[in-house]
DNA sequence: CGTTTAGTTGACCGTGCTCAAGGGGCGTGG
DNA sequence: CCACGCCCCTTGAGCACGGTCAACTAAACG
């Protein structure tokens, strides 16, 4: 189910990551924080906020919350091809397909904005910045979907796990969402199993492996990584395909 | 090695592409067969056309050949994340991130338009369908990147091959480069493995079983599909990811 | 309280990997 | 013209990583 409303302070991700990203105008981030408390959206857990074969219409901004594209086979096979994190964007311009190639389902409780195809064109239209910074967004997300094609091809389950959690924190950090070597880590094992394409058992006895490794600890939905350089090389983790600007 | 010269002929594949994505304009089709023919590149096979690390500084536009998008981790494994075929933009805007994120290799003899970062943008702010059409290529890209997680991380073996086939026959078959049910696949099963995530060993009995059910004959560099509907089932495929207008 | 969902553990098995060897085609150089 | 090396493909044998099946625990929730 579905509940619209005004949603307060959660657009200040959008601009982190936007800028992190290509540095907005002073005016730019003004309109685009506008634009973000328009029209937001709640989505509870486990709900689908799009599916495949839906029409495509609208862009989809993450307030809060997680959420995940995925892909269901004909015999119940799920793949998570990537997470959705507050700050990023769904696919800009995604109205020029004319529909949903994949589903997109909250993990845990959602807040988006959701921008109308005519508001969000007149947004880029409006300011350079602003149009530049979503193309980084749009590649980067290409860029993710890459390493996400290497990890899946030719990583082993250790290695899988251990680089999805470096990706995940070094994606919270840029918008502001870890504290120290802490972030949220709102995902079932069987949500897990489905991203790094292991099964359930298998990614249990991974994580026992990367605790026992004093590498992580994973309780009550939070993650703290114990040893990140250890983790990075456990993972064989390089972040230069995220594009974040060094600061 | 290098040689820049004039190259007529095969500009119509990324003409027919972009049309199939998104229709262009009369004059913008004019405009951007002169922007492709102002400056074309040949590269050998074998060879690398960019590399993880290089300076992003300009658009590509392959015209004929076969390359390949890969990373190589430390210890040698590599993965081939995606092909590049005639037609086919390599991320337009490329230029707003600095450098490349992944290295992209000939697998045969390869032209490609290439094209600075001014006149790239001159072409899209003319006309609005032409940076639609780019718009739709790069969205479309990263559906494809997307369903190659899928098959990295879902399908067995003999899923990952046909599946593979499938799309690169898709693929083929919108430029206009197949022949009833035969294309090119100019490929060897070292990079089909490097490209499915299965050693050379499994991959070639894997070819083996495909050839055995009369799915298939791939020799001398020539994939003929004996039963496209056989395949697909065998692939899981469907080709809605593509997003290919319907004629 | 019973039911459901998430995590954990054990035992067994199979897909796909590794290692190793050999064959065929082709270009190069003696 | 043949010899050699190289690349690509193929085959066999053994093994391991990760999957499947099943049972059990603990927490969450009605």
């Amino acid at each position: 189910m579905l509940t619209v409303g005004q949603e307060g302070g959660h657009e200040q991700a959008v601009l982190r990551r936007l800028n992190a990203l290509r540095r907005l105008s002073p005016e730019a981030a003004i309109a685009l924080r506008a634009a973000l408390i328009e029209r937001t959206v709640r989505v509870g857990a486990g709900e689908d906020i799009a599916c495949e074969g839906d029409r495509a219409d609208k862009v989809r901004i993450f307030l809060s919350g997680w959420a995940c594209r995925y892909k269901v086979l004909e015999d119940g096979r799920r793949q998570i091809v990537n997470f959705a994190l507050p700050g990023e964007t769904c696919d800009a311009h995604l109205y020029l397909l004319s529909d949903m190639d994949h589903s997109i389902g909250a993990l845990t409780p959602v807040v988006y904005a959701e921008i109308e195809r005519g508001r969000f064109e007149e947004l880029v239209a409006n300011d350079r910045t602003v149009a530049e910074a979503f193309w980084c967004e749009t590649l980067v997300m290409n860029a993710i979907q890459r390493e996400w094609a290497i990890n899946l091809g030719r990583r082993d389950a250790l290695e899988r796990v251990a680089h999805l959690f470096c990706e995940v924190f070094e994606r919270l950090r840029c918008v502001g969402l870890t504290e120290g070597t802490s972030c949220a880590f709102p995902v079932t094992q069987m949500d897990m199993a489905d991203a790094t394409g292991l099964s359930v058992v298998h990614l249990n006895r991974t994580l026992q492996e990367l605790r026992a490794a004093r590498l992580i600890t994973l309780r009550e939905r939070n993650l703290t990584i114990n040893d990140l350089d250890g983790l990075r090389d456990a993972g064989l983790f390089n972040p230069n395909y995220l594009h974040l600007r060094q600061r």
